[in-house]
DNA sequence: CCCGCTTGACAACAATGTTGTCAAGCGATT
DNA sequence: AATCGCTTGACAACATTGTTGTCAAGCGGG
């Protein structure tokens, strides 16, 4: 069984470890909502892969110079990009289908009429 | 007959009032290649009315924050993502019409197979 | 010849992002 | 109960970035 990737292992300073960086820099990107980490009842964040994830495309991000407002707009666009790809991929399939039923379709209309 | 929308036509003052920004700005531009207006032979920008449009679109991207890094990244996917749309289109087209033929051909069939 | 523009270079200044420090709070261990 | 180690949010210091302004030098048309 995988482990799901979106819970919430963990605190700040073990995640600021993980990804090598400040932990007040992660406290700014939650509240810039570049990243959403969860909270434990007692209000701690609780950061998942996911998140951890999230936070390394920053990095790389920042790391070729652009700044949060660059970065939230590059992860959107991306997202974006991804979405579309995947609609896009899931019409053709239903076109593929549509098709393979209409020539199938025709098919047997052919053989029907040839007896 | 339309104009051409990639001729040099505006200096950098002229330009520079066009999208309201300073010329020293424009010049930073061109030199971090986000925008690459025409030179005459004695080494005068020629801004076109694409380098203008251009120019605009930079001042919305930093109107909202971004930092030139990420107006040249987002210009760039912006860009990707247009000729990714053009490029699909295409192909569409292509299938559609492929996919015609073969239901051309079939009707044909199956028509000469009635007769 | 001079005026008005161009060129590139440098400085001033505000804004941004990272890091560090601070006080206060909570929970587990002693 | 006291202490230790973490958390929380807030604030300051600092380097970097982007815009604007100024400068000297050059070119061309009136």
């Amino acid at each position: 069984m995988r482990r799901d990737s979106s819970e919430p292992l963990y605190v700040i300073s073990v995640a600021a470890k993980l990804v090598d960086m400040h932990p007040q820099t992660l406290r700014m990107y939650e509240r810039l909502g570049l990243v959403k980490p969860a909270r434990t009842e007692n209000n701690i964040r609780l950061y998942s892969d996911e998140d951890i994830d999230r936070c390394r495309q920053i990095q790389r991000l920042t790391g070729v110079g652009l700044n949060l407002a660059g970065v939230e707009m590059v992860l959107e666009l991306l997202q974006r990009m991804e979405t579309m790809r995947r609609d896009l991929e899931e019409e053709m399939e239903r076109r593929e289908e549509e098709l393979a039923r209409e020539i199938q379709r025709l098919r047997r209309e052919a053989a029907t009429a040839r007896r």
